[in-house]
DNA sequence: AATGAATGAGAATTCATTCAT
DNA sequence: CATGAATGAATTCTCATTCAT
């Protein structure tokens, strides 16, 4: 099963209110976390009935899984998107790690959420999270590996690698609160590309334009 | 306000029965979550009556602390031996990525769930739990700095490494199950220690003595 | 605030199972008063589920607010309309007196858990309650003010005397239990009429006519 | 059962440590009411362990109880002392209405406490303090007769008169809260003995000197 | 399709009383 | 006699879910 059980047929509107459930769902997580939010002021806060909302979903769980899926799609999307941008391994690396860094700075919030509420999932919908995340890991991993092949990284265990730049990529939401009384978004980024970039050895020519 | 409102006087029994309410607590939690455990599973886990339970603490949130506290004292106690262990900042840097990424492997659950629910703690707990956290990165900050006073560690933000270190050095609890299917946590480590180096661009005479 | 905050949206609805809780819960309160009532008894009286009993307020003091209003609520207005049914100082006077007498006979429970409940209101519901009942107060003082001006009555503190009036009108609720067994309710009322008469030195032509 | 089973022998012992639970008690009763207060909170006022307490005592409402009598045992000596300073019924009468209204305006708070929570004692003991104060109206309707037949007092029903006198003595206590901002205590007591005066039509020659 | 009132099981917490020391 | 830790039943209140309209 990779999606919820609704009363409502319309797949169109399903989508909609399901957006707009999450919606409403992520302004009250956001204070209060999973657990502690109700249904009611889910409901509420996504400009629905309580009766309404139980036409597009089964249970609470839902909400959470539809939350994860939402979050997790935009992000995967947007880093999809960005390897697609380039051809050269380390300029891959490097798009991914910037675009992973800089997301995670913007959904500071959902991406927090994430973290801390995945192990709230029911054991069908975590192995479907799960299983997109390990995905996208092994597309990063195919980067390493194109990169060794071209002789561009040194590296021995890319999978291991690709597992540390997507844990180290999303630092901020979790440990901003010890680094940006400090230290810059950009400055943080800088480092850590640095430190993969020195991890695998790569002399790349670093172009100029790093737009956000 | 650095501990816990009790009804009972005699300090030494205050001491030993919270030892056995985080007991109790973390083996519920372990599988359920904070929020989802209730009061009653958690004081039979604990092999308590309700009544008891709370004749050592004043309401639930004041578990969530005293469990906190437990595991980041024994984490912190630990890491300070470790690291007082060596004089060089070579070493001192290694021998604490060292202990805490082992400890953080032996107690994986333990600091997934302070990972993932540090973020319910009431908030006057909350900064005292991470007033303590900021106090051992700035430890960690003070060796790397030394390092590069020595002239062995080449950094330009050794507070932001700091952080970083802290951070990616408690990576199994929360990427171990995409990792350990594939590396050891030898292997793990030793990528990471790497990693760390080449950052610091310490070519360190590494000991064969990795006690850990 | 003069009313309890509800989760139902329909006024009449409100209106009318708050009453129903009222019901219920002078029951429950006549043989243990509002402390030793437990809402699960006083939904049940109500026969109401507890559920439901808490969408119509928001605590159990509520209750005890919504009690005190409606009993009160219904006396001034009697004693409004006693009031209003005479011209003549005096006779004025002597309705109230009387209807408050009578109001108290036949509310007997209802007027003891007032007078020994209403320090169990919080501040806010105490105010206000205090706050009608010095309004009535009042009223009275006024009659007894244009008795005076008219020269019916001779007396020098109307507002103690008003205060006095409507402490007396309730011996029966607190002491009836000393009094009606050598006493009527109507030689113990023709009793406190000639008290209050002869205080203000009146000798009015009384009518035959007493009408309950 | 007139008194309250101990498991203590001394009698001497008993008398004092029930007069220290009363004051403890009373102390926590001014502010929470009987329910409210929990027996933790009455044996720290009164400075003594919860095993100490219920050793003078076999449950909670004992307390009530302990704590009724002695008030009213109080009262009641000081209104009997009152009575038999004077001769003259009218004298008498005015003593004892005076004494009880100064002693009540004292004892507003303990007195409060007597009328609001007389209700919460069980059978047996409301039994018990109902008749006291059955036996105190009495002596006061044997002054009133004793002045009936001396032809100081004209009255038909000195019981109820009793009755009358004895709750009015006892306004302030209810509502001093809307009569003491506009009048003194003093100025209060003399309307009530006027008032009573006039309703036993007696011309009394007034002491100037009824200092308490 | 949408609404929101109703339900009752279950949550956290309190407390009178007992009893071992 | 005194202490205070232990107990668990009972309390107030919440909330996911259902269902009549």
């Amino acid at each position: 099963m990779d999606t919820v059980k609704t009363k409502i047929k319309n797949p169109e509107r399903i989508r909609k209110k399901q957006e707009q459930i999450c919606r409403g769902a992520m302004k009250v997580f956001k204070t209060k976390g999973f657990h502690a939010a109700s249904i009611r002021e889910i409901a509420s806060a996504a400009r629905m009935s309580i009766g309404s909302l139980y036409d597009y979903i089964e249970k609470k769980d839902d909400i959470l899984f539809l939350l994860h899926k939402d979050i997790l799609d935009k992000i995967y999307q947007r880093l999809n998107e960005s390897l697609r941008r380039f051809d050269d391994p380390a300029e891959q690396l490097v798009s991914v790690l910037r675009e992973l860094f800089l997301l995670t700075c913007q959904m500071r919030e959902e991406m927090l959420f994430v973290y801390t509420e995945t192990k709230s999932l029911e054991k069908k919908y975590l192995y479907e999270v799960l299983r997109k995340e390990a995905e996208f890991v092994s597309e990063l991993e195919s980067i390493i590996k194109r990169g060794i092949e071209k002789g561009v990284f040194e590296c021995q265990k890319s999978a291991l690698l690709a597992n540390i730049i997507i844990f180290i990529g999303a630092i901020i939401p979790m440990r901003g609160w010890n680094i940006l009384p400090q230290f810059s978004e950009e400055e943080t980024l800088e480092e850590l590309i640095d430190m993969i970039m020195k991890k695998l050895n790569v002399k790349f020519p670093q172009k100029a334009t790093h737009t956000i």
